[in-house]
DNA sequence: CGGTTGTTTGAATCCGTTCAATACCTGTGG
DNA sequence: CCACAGGTATTGAACGGATTCAAACAACCG
């Protein structure tokens, strides 16, 4: 069984992932998977806020259901899909978490995001035709498969898809600048401490708390994301419970203070 | 006026730059820019292959003519947009070049990125309805502009169109996930023979000698883009040269062994 | 020409890494 | 149930690469 921790694997063998064998309809999912939102399709889901565009219609929303009409369980340490796949769809996490992954030839890894439910994954891909990265699921998840063929005819008569698709990437370009400047600029507590922020922002805008939370993430992908160490991202943890601004008890994770955090 | 180097200024005062009053019909600044294309309008424009969808139409490239019918002109250290801009066009650099710039409350600084001719700048805005970073000119430079919602509406009839926007809107994510790999895991002599082979190839691209080339840009910006500090990018420069990697005299570089700057 | 901006180089410092040892946690099989 | 193994996390000490501080030089422009 392949393992999340280590930053080093996952090459080679791509397109071996049976894709379609894993496939299910929404509706043989939802009893089986306990965390998923108990109704189904577009029309009904609670994230369709933060998924689809806002103010469709009622015949608009009729067709996302029958779009979206699949989603696909992913466990824990495996991927949704590899640096070099075709691309065929985009897709929106929709129970557990993943980590995107961008590598060099020479075995050199970044962590280029983490993704919690509600947010988007595989819009990289677009661009040449072939995923980037690889998507690896940090825990048991599930996501919404959003064949980007079928969405992308949609544009044709919906603005508001049109739109809905420009600002998901555009915002992926933003969220990227951002990651950017703290990797170029920022020294190593401030960018623990921007991590540890950011997750807790988006926590909260999910409904879960914004204090405490757990981490899905090893200290290793912690540190690939930032840019340092794992020794470093530990010794970090350590200095800002030591300082009272949070309690971190392994992957478990309480903010004590938030406005030292961002001060540090 | 304002300088290009200090990696420090331009802040507030939004939209106070005179937007129309700079803005000059394609056909007014011909004469004037001698180191633009002699033909004029997209349908006769020498990089149409990089900014525009391959494929289109006769009906389809007038309506562009039509539709993209201005440039604007921006001196040396001017600024084309700002953070916090009202997002209206994106643009395609028609000749010289830019940096983009994110910043923090604090000061602190980023550049995420350089432009040169037939690359695109403006497409982060979409995200939010606003620009997120500035956009300067390295030197006297010329963009065409693509007013956006002109350009989204002729993607609800062209297929191409629409492709073409979500291409350069992904092109960019690639882009800065592959700058992020750098930021996060290379060592300084790796980045900056990284930032040398990468500018190669794009003047390569588009026509210009691989081998030699003019840096419009300072060494403290190249730092800023490398998540170094300028004195860190002279020395390495110094060093490539005494290693027989390049011939550097002041913003004038030569690549003499490009395969020993890929194996730094 | 002087003044400003940009570049180069040296020496000292410091932050994060590396190397290493130990402890912890979780799932597995005896 | 406990022991064990593998991965994960913590912590210390030494090291090293990049920064900081500083000085001198070059290039550019009015």
């Amino acid at each position: 069984m392949q393992t999340v921790a280590t930053c080093e694997h996952h090459r080679q063998a791509h397109h071996e992932v049976p894709l379609t064998a894993t496939v299910i309809p929404i509706r043989a999912v939802s009893s089986g998977i306990p965390a998923l939102p108990r109704t189904l399709g577009c029309s009904a889901c609670a994230m369709r806020a933060t998924c689809m565009p806002p103010g469709l219609t009622p015949d608009e929303l009729a067709r996302l259901d029958v779009t979206i009409s699949a989603t696909r369980s992913i466990k824990r340490g495996e991927v949704l899909y590899r640096a070099g796949d075709a691309f065929q769809s985009i897709y929106t996490v929709r129970a557990g978490s993943f980590k995107t992954v961008v590598m060099h030839r020479d075995g050199r890894e970044q962590v280029t995001g983490f993704q919690i439910a509600g947010d988007p994954l595989g819009l990289e891909g677009i661009c040449e035709g072939k995923q980037n990265c690889d998507a690896i699921a940090l825990e048991d998840s599930v996501v919404c498969i959003i064949p980007f063929a079928q969405i992308e005819s949609m544009c044709r008569e919906m603005k508001s898809m049109r739109h809905y698709i420009y600002q998901k990437m555009s915002g992926e370009i933003v969220r990227e600048s951002t990651q950017m400047m703290l990797l170029g600029t920022m020294r190593a507590e401030q960018r623990v401490a921007t991590f540890l922020l950011n997750l807790s922002k988006r926590f909260k805008a999910r409904g879960f708390s914004a204090a405490e939370f757990h981490l899905r993430m090893t200290r290793e992908e912690i540190g690939c994301y930032l840019g340092l160490k794992l020794e470093t991202v530990s010794r970090i943890f350590s200095k800002f419970q030591r300082e009272g601004l949070v309690h971190a008890n392994g992957k478990t994770v309480r903010i004590e203070d938030a406005q030292g955090l961002a001060e540090v």
